[in-house]
DNA sequence: TACTGGACTCGAACAGTGTGCGAGGACCCT
DNA sequence: AGGGTCCTCGCACACTGTTCGAGTCCAGTA
């Protein structure tokens, strides 16, 4: 006797609304959700369409690609971004407030890190981000080429640094201990290392940054950089230009 | 009648010196060619194997996994950075120096910026490296966490102007056409945005960057923002420590 | 010389990946 | 009622990293 209790009659109707179930917001949404959640390494479109309660290739009709996804999810996060405009304040505290925004998304997403190597955004969201970034620069007094420079430079500090953040942090989850444990169940390592790289050893030893809370430390890291790259932008715009050529 | 065409006895004795074939060192020399050629996408296990004329899974006797394989791969290319010892020239050259081959470094080997994010290199190499490091910043004068703050702020840099100028020299190379051409082809979607981006647009016509040389950019970009960055922190060891704090 | 044990290689297999294709269902318009 | 468009999805393909166990070779010992 065949098995009637999951045919077509059985099962209930389609829950359909007359909508398309599926989204491309929605899609990205998800997708944000999971990279979050689970790193670059747990998205695969099958388990994005579980997530969403359809079948994996599904999501290929409002999507092109999986890179084409990644590329739209890196987009929409980088909304997520607050650029001051142009003469709201000074322009030392708007490009903080830029940098510092910044640096807290991909701190929040630290997945979008890996990707911004691999190939440019040119996403709505980050050409808004850059036309505001303009705004704040040349209101500062940056024009032509320098502009475009100084803009490179306060996205590269922050990138540069929220990447070696990021790598430290993934260790430290991964090793499933809290930052202090890790370090010192790495501490045998190291002291066998110290012979062979006394400058280092003698500097980790003195420093006094073995006692320091670690997220005290990397904000510290990030801000006083941020303030050397201001002194210095606001050196060059003081009148030397040509010191260092 | 069964085939011997391929059994034990007429297949030539295996070529065996009394060596093994496979070496740790010459699996990570390949995986650094292959990504060289083909990108972080183009490695696989299976194809690795191939150009080393042996199985897949004879690898996995001499590597525990494909990630700590990547972790070598970064490690040694690393070495390839020339850090000059502390004393030989005053620390803004040696410094300069540091930045510039690391930089040189990253855009030689473009897969390793993807991999700096995902988890933090403590291998032999970069020891060697942030030792040299140690030394020549704390022959400029820095101490400290100060130091450590110092050091993090220039590879910051690095890490963060080649990871933009790798994702726009990866686009370049993927579209098949010279960065001229690909710029031209983006034209009409350009065309579109400026309305939308006026003040980007503005900047865009007038500073003139569209008749430059994109590599010759790179490169003052770079140049320019190590500028700032030394001049800021020359500044601070100067004197005015608390100035914005 | 025979035998043992370690160093090393490798094929088969497993679970999982991104994605093309074609069949089909649901809806709207004529 | 018939068609057309939008949308969903199961199947299949080629590929991935990795495990396992069998096998091959060589050095050392008895």
């Amino acid at each position: 006797m065949p098995d009637f209790s999951d045919s077509v009659w059985t099962r209930p109707a389609r829950a359909r609304t007359g909508q398309p179930t599926l989204s491309r917001e929605q899609i990205v949404r998800a997708a944000i959700e999971l990279l979050d959640a689970e790193g670059a390494a747990g998205l695969s479109m099958r388990r994005l369409g579980a997530r969403l309660g359809s079948g994996a290739t599904s999501l290929y009709w409002h999507v092109a690609t999986k890179d084409d996804l990644l590329e739209l999810a890196v987009d929409e996060v980088m909304g997520e971004v607050y650029v001051p405009e142009a003469g709201d304040a000074p322009w030392r505290i708007g490009v903080s407030v830029m940098a510092g925004g910044m640096r807290a998304m991909l701190l929040r997403h630290p997945w979008v890190i890996g990707m911004l190597g691999v190939r440019p955004t040119i996403g709505p969201n980050v050409m808004r981000m850059s036309n505001r970034s303009v705004g704040l620069f040349s209101a500062a007094g940056f024009t032509g080429p320098t502009l475009s420079h100084v803009h490179s430079l306060i996205t590269a500090h922050v990138i540069g640094s929220a990447t070696t953040e990021a790598a430290v942090s993934a260790a430290v989850i991964r090793s499933g201990q809290s930052a202090a444990e890790l370090r010192k169940s790495l501490e045998p390592f190291m002291e066998k290392a110290i012979g062979e790289y006394p400058e280092y050893a003698k500097w980790r030893e003195e420093s006094g940054v073995l006692e320091m809370e670690p997220d005290k430390v990397w904000d510290q890291s990030f801000a006083f950089g941020l303030e050397r790259i201001l002194d210095g932008l606001e050196l060059w715009l003081a009148g030397d230009k040509g010191e260092t050529e």
